[in-house]
RNA sequence: UGGGCUAUCGCCAAAUGGUAAGGCAACGGACUCUGACUCCGUCAUUUUCAAGGUUCGAAUCCUUGUAGCCCAGCCA
């Protein structure tokens, strides 16, 4: 027992390693991590790595975790945003309590930090132009040129900044820069530009301020306000982490928080990335940023994924600074994981064809008892109507079948899962050759849990009752992009996969699914599991045993 | 081309100088009222990007290469 809790346990990642070395040297007493995203979009699944690693951390440290807005740039943001980030986080259990926190809230700490630095001589007002500034900059073999007006007085550049906060300056006329190395090999640290003119009213402090901090100023201070110890960050942030450095240095934050940078997650055949899902949604090509073949956590949501399997996911991929891409097939386990135990099993008929059994008596319908989840009894049983008339799928007969096929063919028997034996006598086709109906006999002595155990059948297949069925429509929905990494190609596109959205109509589900409304949009997972589109009211899982197959791509400019 | 980072099975990923974990995928086989699930087995020893070196011992240390990712926003 003990060996086995031991071969359970996951080794520490090198993030936890860290932690512990500054715990253990003193560098911090406690663990308090953050996310911070920009409300620019919605998340999705590599956000939620972030976000479960930072809660995670700070769980396992026995410390607290921040939700905080990263809202530096007024032009980007939108409430509508900030509202399904708080949704989204709050459904991975990711859980923040009332430490909800917006950067903009601290514009007026962030502008005391400014004038300090000015007043050390650590920041001076820039007039030059976007452009200037680039070309004073130098690349990365030229070293850059000092700004002329780099050495102004400190009493200047207080009352120019003042000035630019009162609004006395157009957009880009002037900034203010902090001073440190024009020669540095590291072009982040060339005297980086730390504030800027924006006349725009943000989501949240509206048009009180004219002049916003630069994310490498700002993202050092929250993090400072906020007591952060550990920031974690993705790994192109790394060339930043001198500057995060300087900027709690010259503050003279005590206790200042920590850079770590860890590698995206990428996940194979999807798109990740906001600018191409946004693209995507934008163009129509889906229906929105919950579109079930789009990786958003909204979208995840609606497929069927449960915190629960995202939350696996993220475990299983495991933390490191290598750029990877996980295999899709690794999601998809997760939540066939967590689906198998928890959810009801119902039945469906993707492709239907009728199934007449000739010796039962016409007019007649039963109730049958199925449990809804042989591995968990505690899911209970439903009530499924039965009688001579069935749907069956297509798939699960054959005239002329190859060998091994245990399902029906003439003179087969096999069980009708949840019912009866039953053999099959023969077919009926149209003039095309098409199979219409297919006409059997059952035995009623093997009905379900009767304890029948005089012969034994290699197949079993699904089936719902003709009479009392529901007709619906069924969605099935692939990944959208057909690429590794979902990334651009070199000629600027996209490879899209054009069966993403396949439309059956004319399926048959049994009854029991009557209240599931949205079953007209299911997902297809893997293996068979399908689940009903969770937008609206159900959350209902049913099984299946077909696969859908990946044809051809086409392509989209993004 | 200057700087930063990375490289361990098809895909993730451990190993912190002591003799290459684990998961996914795949492939066998058993079981089966879902061809699922479960179970059992196989899957890095001319082996850790390559080539040298140090060492009793190297994925780990040293040297020299190679490949990939990131950086020249008044975005984050």
């Amino acid at each position: 027992m003990e060996e086995n809790k031991e071969a359970l346990e996951v080794s520490k990642n090198f993030i936890e390693q860290e932690i512990d070395k500054d715990l253990e040297d003193g560098v911090y007493h406690h663990v308090q991590t953050r996310f911070p995203p920009e409300p620019n979009g919605y998340l999705h699944i590599g956000h939620a790595k972030s976000i479960l690693l930072n809660y995670g951390l700070a769980q396992k440290y026995g410390g607290t975790f921040n939700l905080r807005f990263d809202d530096t740039n007024p032009t980007k943001e939108k409430e509508e945003f900030v509202q399904s980030i708080i949704e989204d986080v709050k459904w991975l259990g990711a859980d923040f309590e009332d430490r909800l926190f917006f950067a903009s809230n601290y514009f007026q700490k962030m502008y005391e930090c400014a004038v300090f630095l000015i007043k050390k001589g650590k920041a001076f007002v820039c007039d030059l132009s976007a452009d200037q500034i680039r070309e004073y900059r130098g690349d990365f073999t030229t070293p850059g040129k000092e700004s002329p007006y780099r050495n102004r007085s400190i009493e200047e550049n207080l009352k120019l900044f003042e000035e630019m906060k009162e609004g006395k300056y157009q957009d880009g006329e002037k900034v203010l820069r902090a001073k440190i190395d024009m020669a540095s090999p590291n072009i982040n640290m060339r005297d980086p530009v730390i504030y800027r003119v924006a006349h725009n009213t943000h989501h949240n402090t509206g048009d009180a301020w004219c002049i916003y901090p630069m994310y490498d100023f700002a993202h050092p201070i929250e993090d400072a306000v906020e007591n952060i110890t550990h920031s974690i960050c993705t790994l192109e942030f790394e060339d930043h982490r001198p500057l995060y450095d300087w900027v709690v240095r010259e503050c003279e934050f005590e206790n200042p928080p920590r850079q770590i940078e860890f590698a995206k997650l990428y996940l194979t055949n999807v798109v990740t990335g906001k600018r191409y899902i946004k693209k995507l949604v934008e163009d129509g090509i889906v229906d929105g940023w919950d579109d079930p073949r789009l990786v958003s956590i909204a979208a995840l949501r609606r497929r069927g994924y449960t915190p629960e399997s995202i939350k696996r996911f993220v475990e299983l991929v495991g933390v490191s600074k290598a750029n990877s891409s996980v295999n899709y097939a690794m999601l998809e386990y997760c939540i066939r994981e967590d689906l198998k135990m928890k959810k009801p099993r119902m039945m469906a008929i993707l492709d239907p064809v009728k199934l007449v059994i000739d010796n039962y008596p016409e007019g007649q319908t039963e109730m049958l008892s199925i449990p809804n989840n042989l591995e968990n009894e505690s899911l209970g049983e439903r009530d499924v109507p039965f009688g001579r008339e069935l749907y069956i799928e297509r798939e699960d007969f054959m005239e002329n079948p190859p060998k091994k096929y245990f399902r029906l063919f003439p003179g087969n028997e096999v069980r009708l899962m949840g019912a009866y034996f039953v053999t099959c006598t023969g077919c009926e086709k149209d003039e095309d050759g098409n199979v219409t109906v297919i006409h059997g006999t059952y035995d009623p002595e093997t009905k379900s849990g009767s304890g029948f155990d005089k012969r034994k059948v290699k197949g079993t297949i699904h089936w719902v009752h003709a009479d009392t069925a529901q007709q619906v429509e069924c969605r099935l929905y692939e990944n959208i992009v057909d690429e590794e990494k979902g990334k651009l190609n070199d000629d600027g596109t996209l490879n899209l996969n054009p069966n993403s959205l396949t439309v059956l109509k004319g399926c048959f589900a049994e009854p029991a699914l009557k209240g599931a409304k949205a079953f007209d949009s299911f997902q297809f997972v893997r293996n068979g599991y399908f689940c009903v589109d969770c937008k609206d009211s159900t959350d209902e899982h049913l099984v299946f045993n077909r696969i859908v197959s990946l044809k051809s791509s086409f392509k989209i400019t993004v």
